[in-house]
DNA sequence: TCTCTATATTCAGGATTATCAATATAGAGA
DNA sequence: TCTCTATATTGATAATCCTGAATATAGAGA
């Protein structure tokens, strides 16, 4: 069985569903709006829309005949929970670096007076 | 061509290059020593590596024989960035919940008076 | 040069994915 | 019931992915 993470990631990967995603921020949207922009097929995009609806990234409701989809944002917390230990050490050697180059400035206008 | 989010995302569609990702936190490691956790080929374990390395994951060294490979945490950052305005979608939404909660509480409390 | 160790590359098989065409379904309205 | 619209499912194909077996390479040391 497919673990969450593998699945959100999974349909992450994919560019035409990360669009369709920028999109639903505005709002929820029907299956034939959100697909206008594309040059897909119907069934394709009904198709992307499953791989996001089993990872849990959206929702599908029922109005008469449109099935209007909606972010569910929230299920992108686990991938941020994820990045969580990473961005620690990201953050760390930027701060690292920061700190290093200030200090390379400081001897650097400390010397002022031994230049031109 | 790839964009690097495809590639970011894709790589960590797997477990294994997630597991190995996680090991590789603790400090550099050779090819060896990161594979030998799983029951995998060597080869399987490279090609893996390769994934990482393509999407800008990690990094390898060259000492003698050995390759060390390095995490490269920033990478994540893309991803980070990427997450940035569902994540305030989705604190947004647990701020209203909270504060909804919270009325509910307030309500709640102020007809104790009328309850058992 | 020969050999050993660490790692990479090639090749092939099976599984999964992306896509479209065709077809099916479900609900609204005539 | 018939039809129209919106959407889903099926079937097929080509591409890509995961994996292991076999083989290749690169550097260290005898």
């Amino acid at each position: 069985m497919q673990e969450q993470l593998d699945l959100i990631f999974a349909a992450l990967a994919n560019p035409t569903r990360r669009a369709m995603l920028d999109r639903l921020r505005g709002g929820e949207v029907s299956v034939g709006d959100l697909a206008a922009p594309f040059a897909l097929s119907q069934p394709t995009i009904s198709s992307h829309l499953k791989v996001l609806e089993v990872a849990g990234l959206v929702t599908r409701g029922r109005q008469a005949s449109v099935r209007p989809v909606r972010l569910q944002a929230v299920a992108l917390s686990a991938l941020d929970g994820w990045i969580g230990p990473y961005r620690q050490i990201w953050e760390q050697r930027l701060d690292q670096l920061e700190s290093y180059a200030a200090e390379l400035h400081r001897k650097d206008t400390s010397d002022d007076h031994d230049k031109s």
